[in-house]
RNA sequence: GGGCGAUUAGCUCAGCUGGUAGAGCAUCCGCUUGACGUGCGGAGGGUCAGCGGUUCAAGUCCGUUAUCGCCCACCA
């Protein structure tokens, strides 16, 4: 047995336990059959970055779950990886390029990946690192990275498989388009702000010179690439000149006046400029009235086909294009108005609706399934409210733009034929045109949305495309914990990929957790400087207390503020609980340990108990992702019942076997959230008999109801009552600590030895004091207590305080009489819940029998 | 324009299927009480945002209002 020093110090502690689990090779899976499954796959960390709060937020949860179940027998895997993150990533290394001057192109594409893949060694490394400074229990035997052989190969098998059943298709048309990555984007790649802005009113004459039409648009510069107005087919202010035409200012370029239900006769003038290649409304009306494309913006949103304006930068080109109009006199006003704008969500940079051509997977067939799961509860939310945020997406989804003009990232199996043009797209690498059999081909250059591959994750991590007893056994996974932002680049896409690719969901509970936000609240960001390091916290506080912190006192689904205040409470419950664990260790020092019911006292039936009601709840509550609550009651448990009371009883009364036994209870109780301090402790106790006999693989404590003493409850609580009346007492009368004195108790009958060390007496007396006159009298529901001390008491404030709280019990005897007295309460209220009352309405009118003596 | 969430002690937040409000921190008083001052004992502090309803009983369910926040949406 070894001595523990005073303080627990996590610093030195953690990565020795860590150690220790490797070692003990306890966080491997293993497909076991004879167990039922559990599994998790981590939402994979981008490459971009090391990690910050919010992954130590998804990860605790994922941890504490992986080690609940695998002490519950299960056969446990939670896989760990990476995430290449194609965008955001590159985005990174052009960033490091540019301040050596450089840009991708000077590199060219394989020396320029060669230098991602560099990025992603660094920072994928770190994040692994920190992934086990968190404690995570993660199978690091079995790592992934999204773009790893099997992860590449699975990608491939996918997008040949969803081409050739037609639902990946390439087509023209419009698209998100960022200009600063210069590549398309996804609908969820755009995030719309809401931003003040002008609503220019241009004339357009008539083409016959018999007037003009004024338009109302937000976006001036793209009236280069107009191709017609539209106005409402029942407007009839403009019927009339439906069929007509109006000559293009600037491009001097004569086009239609078309009638459309898509504009809106009360919106600005009721005409609209119809701009296809820029809009994707304007798309659309362009398709129905076969208007031409006129493409005005390049990949860097610089003019083309613009006449003078050719290569002006876009708002450069509003400029000069308003300044012209006004010249011109066919600026007719303009109006503030506040409207959205779209944002490249890695860059922040305003996205351009361009038309392109572009690859596209088809959603409608693939959503239909993902919306039954979850409607039929195949699949569940946690908390439920995010099945209505996503079936909300899921019903309204639209093609998915998955082709990227980026290098880093899974390049598209897609070869397109110089000679005849046929796209052959295979498994294999072709050499020839499939269709002309010529070898003149050339493969997309284009890589996937990062998201693509992603989305197969819980089943790529597992070995598909291969058939593999893995899969088999750990497919459905059992729980996914990512944060709400990613539910629709990520669950949504998991959801529709595991039905379409494995005809199954890909986890039964997806557990949405909120965002870790700064103690005022904010978003934790670069560009303010408020992000914290988790690993600065480890190393203040413990990783154990980083845990408590992220899971305590917060509800599924929400933010959290992050308050290092709140660490610190933590680090002391962990110092607490390791001196607890010193008193035992020294308290059961050469005395017997063993189990023997014939000797327990009220006083061991009591935490026993208790502790057998703290792990039923526990489990309950962990079952229900109610972590916090069952962390909170794992705290209350440890600190106020064990600590408090049954080993300041201890000290009176010592039961070593009882006391050993709920030390080590909680400690498995407490292992999946306070994984080190736990295990540490535990190494350290006769409990632990072993080397391999790590806490990590106990079996997690059951509830059993022979454990359930409630005689043994009522009797002891009765006892804290007298123990807390006589302090307070006590307290009042500022009684110095070391005065003790006699203690008589009417009522009740306790255990003297007990009562003498905790109510600070000098003797218990089983009756009334033979001078009452001279005493302070305290009453709890079941006895009435007195301190000879008239001498140090102020009589006056004694009175005072007697009659205060007969006032009180008066008012609750009132009350609970009328409750009483209702019949529909007695009628109606269940049995067990009038019997309640009624035994308070006994207890209270005792109280009052008492403090009225 | 839809949808969702929040509003509880000075601060940050818990309170699952309704049964007379809790934690941490902060505050105040006292303390070398046989592990712990990262501690011990005691205390104060809330008309659970407002209004209405259901119910024997509402922080908890329903409706409504207000303030704050988030998500989604093709009115230029």
């Amino acid at each position: 047995m070894r001595e523990l020093p005073k303080t627990y110090d996590p610093r030195e502690t953690e990565p020795r336990i860590y150690k220790r689990w490797l070692d003990g090779g306890y966080f491997t899976g293993v497909v076991d059959t004879a167990k039922p499954p559990f599994s998790i796959v981590i939402p994979p960390p981008n490459v971009t970055n090391q990690l910050h709060l919010g992954h130590a937020l998804d990860n605790t949860l994922q941890d504490i779950l992986t080690r609940w179940k695998r002490m519950q027998g299960f056969g446990v895997i939670w896989v760990p990886g990476t995430d290449h993150a194609g965008i955001a990533t590159q985005i990174k290394v052009e960033e490091e390029l540019r301040k050596e001057g450089k840009t991708r192109f000077d590199l060219g594409r394989d020396a320029f990946l060669e230098r991602v893949w560099e990025w992603k060694r660094k920072y994928g490394s770190r994040i692994i690192e920190q992934l086990k400074l968190l404690g995570s229990s993660a199978d690091w035997s079995r790592e992934r990275f999204t773009m790893d052989d099997g992860c590449s190969a699975a990608v491939r098998e996918v997008f040949v498989r969803l081409y050739e059943k037609g639902l990946i298709y390439q087509g023209n048309r419009i698209i998100n388009w960022c200009p600063s990555c210069t590549t398309a984007l996804s609908d969820a790649e755009v995030e719309h702000e809401e931003r003040d802005g002008n609503l220019w009113h241009i004339r357009y004459p008539l083409s016959d010179g018999s007037g003009y039409l004024t338009v109302a648009t937000t976006r001036p510069e793209t009236m280069l690439g107009d191709s017609a107005v539209a106005v409402n087919p029942s407007d009839e202010r403009y019927s009339h000149l439906v069929g007509k035409s109006v000559t293009l200012p600037l491009m001097n370029r004569e086009i239609p006046i078309i009638a459309d239900d898509y504009v809106e006769q009360d919106f600005g003038t009721g005409c609209v400029k119809i701009t296809p290649c820029h809009d994707p409304n304007d798309f659309e009306v362009g398709l129905r009235h076969d208007l031409p494309q006129i493409l005005v913006l390049d990949e860097h949103a610089h003019v083309i086909n613009g006449g003078e304006y050719n290569g002006l930068e876009r708002y450069e080109a509003r400029k000069r294009i308003l300044a012209d109009l006004t010249a011109l006199g066919l600026l007719e006003r303009t109006e503030t108005r506040s409207h959205n704008v779209g944002e490249c969500y890695r860059c922040g940079t305003t996205v351009e609706p361009i038309t392109s051509k572009q690859w596209f997977v088809k959603m409608a067939p693939l959503a239909e399934p993902a919306i039954e799961v979850v409607r039929d509860g195949r699949m569940k939310f946690v908390p439920e409210r995010f099945s209505k945020t996503y079936l909300n997406w899921m019903e309204n989804v639209r093609d998915w733009c998955i082709s990227r003009q980026l290098w880093w990232g899974h390049q598209i199996p897609a070869w397109h034929c110089r000679d005849c043009g046929h796209v052959t797209v295979s498994r294999a690498d072709p050499d020839k045109c499939e269709h002309c059999g010529n070898a003149n081909i050339e493969r997309d250059p284009d890589v996937l949305d990062t998201w693509f591959s992603s989305a197969l994750w819980p089943f790529e991590v597992f070995g598909w495309p291969e058939r593999t007893p893995e899969l088999d056994y750990w497919y459905p996974t059992s729980v996914v914990c990512p944060g709400y932002e990613i539910i629709f680049f990520w669950v949504a896409r998991m959801i529709f990929s595991g039905m379409e690719h494995m005809g199954d969901v890909p986890f039964r509970t997806a557990f949405i957790h909120g965002m870790v936000r700064d103690d005022q609240g904010r978003k934790m960001s670069k560009s303010l400087g408020n992000g914290v390091d988790p690993q600065e916290v480890i190393d203040a506080y413990g990783a154990d207390a980083l845990r408590m912190n992220i899971v305590v006192g917060t509800s599924p689904g929400s933010d959290m503020r992050f308050i290092p205040a709140k660490c610190e409470s933590f680090r002391n419950f962990a110092n607490k609980l390791w001196n607890a664990a010193r008193f035992v260790l020294m308290q059961i020092d050469g005395k017997s340990t063993e189990w023997n019911p014939a000797s327990f006292s009220e006083l061991d039936r009591w935490i026993l108990s208790k502790l057998n009601r703290v792990v039923g709840e526990v489990n309950a509550n962990l079952e229900g992702f109610e972590l916090g609550i069952a962390a909170e009651k794992l705290y209350s448990f440890v600190w106020d019942d064990f600590c408090d009371w049954y080993i300041e009883f201890s000290k009176a009364r010592l039961n070593a076997g009882v006391l050993l036994f709920t030390l080590g209870e909680i400690l498995k109780l407490l292992h999946p959230f306070m994984p080190f301090i736990t295990e540490e402790i535990w190494q350290s106790l006769p409990l632990c008999t072993g080397d391999t006999d790590a806490l990590m693989i106990q079996a997690y404590p059951i509830r059993d109801d022979a454990e359930n003493f409630p005689d043994a409850e009522a009797s002891t609580e009765s006892l804290i009552r007298a123990v807390r009346a006589i302090r307070n007492l006590r307290a009042e009368k500022n009684v110095p600590p070391g005065k003790r004195s006699t203690v008589y108790v009417q009522g009740a009958q306790f255990d003297a030895a007990i009562l003498t060390r905790l109510a600070f007496a000098s003797e218990v007396v089983f009756a009334a004091p033979p001078n009452i006159a001279e005493c302070v009298q305290a009453t709890t529901e079941d006895c009435t207590l007195w301190l000879p001390l008239a001498e140090l008491v102020d009589l006056d404030a004694e009175r005072q305080r007697v009659a205060k709280e007969r006032e009180r019990t008066l008012a609750e005897i009132e009350k609970l009489r009328a409750k009483l007295a209702n019949t529909e309460f007695i009628a109606k209220a269940p049995a067990a819940v009038v019997a309640a009352e009624r035994s308070k309405l006994a207890s209270a009118e005792a109280l009052l029998t008492r403090l009225g003596e």
